[in-house]
DNA sequence: GTAGGGTTAG
């Protein structure tokens, strides 16, 4: 089941204290240390290549049986690894077994767990949560919005995710560059890029013309386009094989002094590889190997 | 100092 080792300690404990939070750790650690190591038969040689998860999730198992109980945002936080590393089902479980062990989730809690059930394609249940914030007392935020925009389109529900977006304009949200992101992402995505820029556009009050218009529309009205809303366009632009738009919007960040990514640069050359432009998606890839 | 956005291939 775990294969929790004595190797496999320090080793834990470095993935989940990488930074100066190490103080909010400090009371469980040696209970940690002690319930891995007494919960499990010592290991072969094998068991080196331990699966980092299953670490995690045995911390996390150890955690929720601990009394006092531990905090929340402790628990939070070690759930929140686990959907880093995309084991979305994984920490779905691990949040029902807290649940029904009395430790009560908050905010933050309920927005991993929307996220987890976005990803794992069950919109009913992430929906559900959203009520069970009111339940609970807490108010969805804006990255609750979000991360439901998020989950709608990756099931094919743009137009539910529209729909969201006008919840948040209408509960009084600013926009950022986060949720024009997942927006146009969602829309370029499902191949309307033109969809994608009107909407955009409309956002801005202004009118369609062209897709730099729109950029410095953008800049005006202090939300920048960042790399993430780029790459999202340009990876519609080359979707639809509009290489001139694509080109723009590219020369754009490179005017703007805006990192090109390895997230940009692969969806570039995979498109150019399509198109069976080889030569271009070469000399790109000697670019990217320059620039390390 | 806890949560939300981007790719491809196999």
């Amino acid at each position: 089941m775990l294969c929790a080792t004595r190797y496999a300690i320090p080793k834990l404990h470095r993935f989940l204290l990488p930074s100066s939070n190490l103080l909010a750790f400090m009371p469980y650690t040696n209970r940690t240390r002690l319930c891995l190591l007494h919960s499990q038969p010592l290991p072969s040689r094998d068991a080196y290549k331990f699966d980092n998860v299953e670490d995690v999730v045995a911390l996390f198992n150890c955690m929720v049986d601990m009394h006092p109980q531990p905090l929340i945002v402790e628990l939070t936080k070690i759930l929140g690894t686990v959907v880093k590393m995309k084991y979305y089902a994984t920490a779905i479980y691990l949040y029902t077994q807290m649940e029904s062990k009395g430790i009560l989730p908050f905010s933050v809690t309920l927005n991993v767990l929307i996220n987890c059930y976005g990803h794992a394609g069950q919109m009913g249940f992430a929906l559900s949560v959203m009520s069970k914030f009111v339940k609970w007392g807490f108010k969805p935020s804006v990255v609750t919005f979000t991360t439901i925009m998020k989950g709608l389109c990756l099931n094919g529900k743009i137009l539910d995710a529209l729909d969201i977006y006008d919840k948040i304009v209408a509960k009084g949200f600013w926009f950022d560059e986060v949720i024009y992101g997942t927006l146009i992402n969602g829309l370029c995505k499902s191949g309307k890029t033109r969809v994608a820029l009107q909407r955009l556009w409309k956002m801005e009050d202004g009118l369609l013309d062209d897709a730099l218009d729109l950029y410095f529309n953008m800049l005006d009205r202090g939300i920048s386009p960042d790399v993430v809303t780029y790459t999202s366009l340009i990876y519609g632009f080359c979707h639809v094989g509009q290489w001139k738009e694509a080109r723009l919007l590219l020369n754009e960040i490179v005017v703007k002094d805006i990192g090109l990514d390895v997230y940009t640069f692969n969806i570039i050359i995979d498109a150019l590889c399509k198109e069976k432009m080889l030569l271009q998606a070469h000399i790109l890839c000697d670019v990217m190997i320059l620039r390390g």
